[in-house]
DNA sequence: CGGCCCTATGTAATCGATTACATGAAACTT
DNA sequence: AAGTTTCATGTAATCGATTACATAGGGCCG
């Protein structure tokens, strides 16, 4: 025998309260818990007055149903694991709040995993998914993981339901949710080049980054449909980060010949940029003109306002909830979705 | 009999590949399964031979407790909630990412709630906690919750750890951890007095807030030291946010007699009546000097760089989730932790 | 050398809900 | 009227790990 008591309702036990389990429920309305579970589950399977005397005994009680047990038995944890990058990046929370809005109305959890650039937190939480802690997950991070140990036997890896958010997995077999990157980069290109711009500057992300490469190969695109030639010189590395944007301004300013626009691939970027630039003295948009992408909350209230392309980040994070919860639910789910960017012109880019 | 197959090694299942269990372990190292639990709870009560055979048969069949399983026995989840007002807020993203890391370096997971103001939302964690899915909850919401229902028998309701972040709950007696807002704000209001600003507006928090409360009378405060008399018709309401900055620039901008600074209790606000301050023509800090709270990031890179008290905001989320885990695991854990705050001086602010 | 204790291990109860199968009564069918 | 179907419900197996208790062997003491 344990050292918990047991099959006492939870009232005789005194000091420790224990939650009501379904037994209790069960003894009050006087069916069995075969009864208690369907009148919970399949409504329409149990007689009216069952289901009277079952929901007021849980009402009574204060039941609720013990997800451990639930999930060993079913095999369903009704949670959903995030992964992504960099918790503390502006970008991400809001596309958070659309997902776990999403995922809650369905009855959904999120857990959250910030990798941090970690592979042992890598490890840790294909581990986490292989344990059937979560039904289901939505990548952010652009690689799928727990691809490592291939070493003894077999490694008993389970394959949960994947959806990729924004940064596309090349040649996984998963739904994608994103926006058309390189379009995006090639429309902001060109709306540069429409306002005069010959010599226009470009801040990247990652080189690794898919979206890198999108945004990239798009702002390649504008510059040749601009007939303007691609100058490898005028490319600046970064990864989305405000220094990154500081570290490539003071780039810039150092330049004897300096580009007359900037369209840095993250909002954040673009307002480290402009902070340098000022530093130095020079003017936006009247000295150079700075771009941005993403349309953070910050852009609008820059000094200069920014102009950028909008991602609808709310929808994104929904659209990729509803699409992992229709897999998980056995119903068919869209291959891609490509959710439509804007280009919202505001004060940071002036004609030349 | 249930429609999935038993007993039998995952190998044998075919085409629907199954984890490992504590079983199929115990088979291939030839103990039973007490001895293979043992060898991982309780190394040193198993012998060596046996445990290096546990081990390795772990190894080889990629074997992974299953949570469901361990957490209806043993009662611990190993899983923390983190309730917050609004996961879109640039102030949150930081402590979550102090917290995640402190909870994942001691093997917790981290379940999010956004609360997003809404009652229905707050009263299912309520029933999450009771239902035992967290071993406890970081409060970054300023209230406890679960104090609905009093209504029918014995609500059941059962008390899980819980650590107050940043907004302190009057009366709980749990950890708490925050800064001094008091003395930070009364710091702030000094450093803007002792420039020669005699009338200084004050953009408010949420009234109801414990922060907002807080700061304001640090507020109060700072005016009184500095000899300066309190005038109601400077508090300007505000909730923290981007909006509220602009339109609390928007009144300041219709006034005859202008204040000569402005301090806000968050950067957005400060960021967002910057952007309405310039709009309409003036200039910070020369016409106007604006102050922030929290030093979020854009704050540094804003223009002008904002003057701002900075919150050690992962170091805040740290110290929730040490204090949490310390709860957890049986330790003491501190009943109060004031983090230092620093007034972070920049350009925003000009002497009169 | 018999009794005692300690160590290593096994057996099986247990956590709480779900659900396959069994049962019995009522409602149809021919 | 006998047989069949349907419906409501109960019984008990099951999910997979933990752990109280039982047991067996070895060492030690008097």
């Amino acid at each position: 025998m344990d050292d918990i008591g047991q099959k006492d309702g939870p009232e005789q036990r005194g000091l420790s309260i224990r939650a009501a389990r379904i037994q209790d429920v069960a003894k009050l309305a006087d069916v069995s818990t075969a009864t208690v579970s369907r009148a919970l589950a399949t409504p329409e399977r149990v007689s009216p007055e069952a289901r009277a005397r079952v929901l007021e005994a849980i009402v009574k009680t204060g039941y609720v149903p013990n997800p451990a047990a639930r999930t060993l038995r079913s095999q369903k944890t009704y949670m959903v694991l995030v992964v992504l990058p960099d918790l503390a990046n502006t970008f991400f929370s809001k596309i958070l709040r659309g997902i776990e809005e999403t995922l809650f109305e369905a009855g959904y959890g999120m857990i959250i995993s910030d990798l941090d650039g970690s592979p042992e937190k890598e490890a840790h939480f294909a581990a986490f998914t292989a344990a059937g802690r979560v039904d289901g997950a939505i990548l952010l991070n652009g690689h799928l993981f727990g691809q490592s140990r291939e070493g003894e036997g077999q490694p008993a890896r389970i394959s949960i339901p994947l959806v990729a958010l924004c940064e596309a997995i090349p040649g996984a077999d998963i739904p994608q949710i994103e926006i058309d990157n390189r379009a995006a980069a090639s429309r902001m290109t060109q709306h540069l080049a429409s306002l005069g711009h010959r010599s226009i500057a470009y801040v990247s992300g990652p080189a690794a980054n898919i979206l890198e490469r999108e945004r990239f190969q798009g702002f390649k695109d504008g510059l040749e449909t601009a007939g303007l030639t691609f100058d490898p010189a005028l490319v600046l590395p970064g990864d989305y980060t405000i220094e990154a944007g500081v570290l490539a301004g003071q780039d810039l300013v150092a330049r004897s010949n300096r580009p007359t626009a900037v369209f840095c691939t993250s909002d954040e970027m673009a307002i480290g940029l402009m902070r340098t630039l000022f530093s130095a003295g020079l003017r936006v948009p009247d000295d150079i003109s700075v771009a941005g992408f993403d349309d953070i909350e910050f852009a609008a209230v820059a000094e200069p306002s920014l102009t950028t392309i909008h991602q609808p980040r709310r929808e994104l994070g929904q659209a990729a909830a509803s699409a992992l919860i229709d897999l998980l639910q056995g119903r068919p789910s869209p291959k891609r979705i490509r959710l439509e960017t804007e280009l919202v012109i505001r004060d940071s880019v002036a004609p030349l």
